[in-house]
This record gives C-alpha cells, structure tokens and sequence, in this order.
DNA sequence: ATGGTTGCTTAGCAA
C-alpha cells in the first residue's frame, strides 16, 4: 500500500498536475491540502476517470482538505467537530483499506505573536484533543498533510534563519510533541535521522534552486502502521518545472 | 524593515 500526502496549493490551478502525478507514482491513497474550492467544484468526475474516489471538505478560495482513494473511503468525518465554532475547513478523515486516515492542514501561523499564531497553536491543542478523543494509539491511524511546523533542525536547510518563523520556532515544535507522546510516529524523520529532506520550498528568491526548504509536510502513524512502513520519501520531481505547488508530496510505502 | 512569488479574485489577502 502507498500512501501520499501532497499541499497541491488549489486543486484547479494544479488538476493537470495532479492527474499525471497520479498516473505516474500510483498511490493507493492521496491526502490532499489547500484545495481552495468548494465541494461544488472539487473535480470528483474527472478523478474517478483516473481510478479515484474523493472525499472532501472544501472552502472557497482558502484552505480545503481531501482524501482520494482506489476504493471509496468510508466512515468519513467533516471537521475537528469539538463545538469550536470554526469556519476554516482543514481536516477530514475516512477509513481507508482498514486504516483511519486523516487529511490534515494545519494553520500556517502568519507571524509569531499574531492572532494567526495563537490560532495555529490552539488548532495543534484542539487536534490532539481529537486523535485523543477519537483513536488510540494501539489502532490502525495516519494523520497526513501540512502541520506547517518542522519538527527537528535537521529538517530545517538553515534553521538558524529559520528559528524566528512560525514554520520552526520553538513554541510550534513544542506544540506537535504531545501528539508524538501520545503514540504517532514521524514516519519520514524515523527512516532519515539525518535529516537533510524537503517538502516545502517557499515560491520567491529562487528558494527551491537554493535549497532552502523545510520539512513541514508529514505523516504520522500509529505503531500498527509505522511498523509496516518499508520506505518513505519526498517526490521532489514534483516540485520542478512550470507551475508547481509550492510544495512536493510525501510518500510512504506499507507492506 | 522590506520584498521577493503564486493563487484567488479582481485590490488585497494568505501563504
């Protein structure tokens, strides 16, 4: 089984895209981030012609999450559903060939010490809460997308620089250690102690040539699904050429 | 401190 995870940054401005990437690697599974459109005009049709049922939880213009699947994905839910009164659509899970998978965008923060900060730190707070109140840890579950956070420095082309944003300071690492104690493993990073890989490299001054990226896109499991994985990578050839999405998906391989 | 790019929407925001 593979299993990718990919902020496609509008699902309209990326369709062709993302249908040759789907021919060409495969996957069993996509999760999908910033689809940007509402379900109205997610592109269900012309991904079933290619072999994959869609779930999604859209918005216009901001946000929006998916999960695409070889076979329809059941048992879907829309949502945090914690009573936040909460309009961003950022998370949608379904269980998929025996496991629950979770599509997931996590705020990106603004600036550090902004309201979009103090948000994207309550969102962290209130999806713990969710994998708490809704799995265990001993249960087939991944959590798939952009946590917008990079949890280690070797994660970080140049941490020092980086130590200040909302993508790597200390407060936002800090926030994903509670999901990393309560039993999800960072599949990627436990495959590359040594870090040095990439998923999001920003659009201006030439960052991607430069290499100047960060690992903010991850897949965290459970052991029952950790214990399974025989590979896990970035499609960095996903982020080459005209009019890529500012970031490249992750893929991890199950036995 | 600012601006660099892309997408959605059409001036300005979010990333």
């Amino acid at each position: 089984m593979k299993l990718a995870s990919w902020n496609v940054n509008s699902v309209r401005a990326r369709q062709e895209r993302l249908c040759a990437w789907l021919a060409e690697r495969q996957p069993d599974v996509l999760c999908l981030q910033e689809t940007k459109v509402t379900d109205d005009d997610f592109p269900f049709t012309e991904l079933a012609r290619r072999g994959y049922v869609a779930v999604a939880h859209g918005q216009r213009t901001y946000n929006g999450v998916a999960i695409l699947a070889r076979e329809a994905p059941s048992e879907v839910q829309r949502g945090l559903e914690d009573g936040v009164d909460d309009p961003q659509h950022r998370l949608i899970a379904a269980r998929v060939g025996g496991v629950r998978v979770a599509s997931v965008y996590v705020p990106n923060g603004g600036e550090v010490d902004s309201d979009k900060y103090a948000y994207k730190l309550a969102w962290l707070a209130r999806l713990r809460a969710w994998v708490e109140r809704t799995a265990r840890p001993d249960e087939p579950l991944v959590l798939a997308g952009d946590f917008n956070v990079a949890p280690r420095p070797c994660d970080v082309a140049y941490p020092e620089a980086w130590e200040s944003s909302v993508l790597f300071h200390p407060t936002a690492r800090a926030a994903l250690e509670p999901l990393f104690a309560w039993g999800l493993a960072d599949v990627l990073a436990d495959k590359t102690p040594e870090g040095g890989v990439y998923s999001w490299w920003d659009y201006r001054q030439l960052a991607f040539p430069r290499g100047d990226g960060l690992r903010i896109d991850l897949v965290l499991a459970t052991a029952p699904v950790a214990s399974r994985c025989t590979r896990a990578w970035v499609d960095r050839d996903a982020r080459k050429g005209k009019l890529p999405s500012d970031h490249a998906p992750v893929i991890i391989e199950l036995s």
